[in-house]
DNA sequence: GATGATGCCTACCGATCGGTAGGGAGTCAA
DNA sequence: TTGACTCCCTACCGATCGGTAGGCATCATC
């Protein structure tokens, strides 16, 4: 296989920028822990901007992939706005590398606005709006409330993913493997009563 | 005044590192901002470490600060919860700036976890949980249980805190703004809901 | 067997990183 | 007036940054 060096670098990248963001992470560092040059690096990407870019196309799609496979067409809109926030939560492994770095997009835009990057975000985000319109009730509510009732599910879920490793050193492994175990059902609750206003 | 410089330091140091990170930030910036030279930098706060070990202290005691302040000693459990979470959302200004160092701090406690760092949020949580274990019915139920709870009200606050640049950009002026209006009540919604199970 | 592309290397570049060494101007006390 | 101290500077260090130039295998194609 050919593309496999490329591929490796990709998710060695995804790791590493998730890890330490775009500046804390070299391309000597993502190379070599494939025990590669950088060159080797740049000759399949160009430059590390580029690297970057692609990066983020592979989260993209790997977010959008995820939004289809949950639709679920036949239900009650009530239990498909449930299913698809529950099913963001299914993150635990790999997955909260992805939500690290998008949480570093949202927050570098910032400063490095030169690109208009993070937009990926928007169909997604736009779809998530749509789910919550088709709520009993939420027909005429303009897109900015809706923006407003998703992204607070959304921040109740990816808080959470974003800080597990620092949750788990302060309170220790009992305490957060309880508030594991305790989660899904209190963010179920959570989806239903923004669901149900 | 002769702490003049150094706590103008310590602001820059905050904002800058808040915008892009440790690793992002370099200190010969941070003194370019007022018009110095790293060495000046330097020559208050020795390293590079320390200065950000400082600008974390500035955090943790601008936290409790804002938490002491809050208690409004007088009112029953559930609407001591409401408040509390609520003025945790009187953010908006400044404040942007220490929820993403924050956020930061949580995520790079993967990275770069030589020093316990973060651990000054542990106080922190723990006052949350102790409210929330206020509450009707949460007497018996665990920490691990709570805090996953306090967390997801924490999360739909702060995420959304940090992500407005991007979100304007997203979606532009108008719906931005229809969010921001509607998110205090739809806040003060899901906190009731959590509050009350 | 020559040719050209692919994949990765060594060698090197200027810029910037965090940090050290040392000095000059100002203030204050002896 | 001298000495100590504070504050900030220029000059420099080695290491590392992202990136360029060019070479050396391997392999498919003709």
């Amino acid at each position: 296989m050919t593309t496999s060096t490329r591929e490796d670098l990709l998710q060695s990248a995804l790791k590493l920028f998730a890890e330490k963001g775009f500046y804390g992470a070299s391309i000597a560092q993502i190379a070599r822990e494939l025990g590669l040059t950088k060159q080797a690096l740049l000759h399949h990407f160009g430059t590390k901007e580029k690297l970057y870019g692609e990066v983020l196309a592979l989260i993209n799609d790997s977010m959008t992939e995820r939004l289809a496979a949950v639709p679920s067409s036949a239900a009650s809109p009530v239990e498909r706005f449930e299913q698809v926030f529950m099913a963001l939560y299914g993150d635990g492994d790999d997955a909260s590398d992805v939500a690290r770095l998008v949480m570093r997009e949202l927050m570098d835009n910032v400063g490095r606005a030169d690109q208009a990057r993070s937009w990926y975000l928007k169909p997604f985000l736009e779809m998530l709006i749509k789910l919550a319109r088709d709520l009993p009730g939420n027909a005429d509510r303009s897109d900015g409330e809706l923006l407003a009732v998703t992204y607070q599910l959304l921040g109740a879920i990816n808080y959470y993913a974003l800080s597990q490793t620092t949750l788990e050193k302060i309170f220790g492994a009992q305490t957060f493997g309880q508030s594991q175990d305790a989660f899904p059902g209190a963010l179920r609750a959570l989806i239903r009563a923004a669901a149900t206003p």
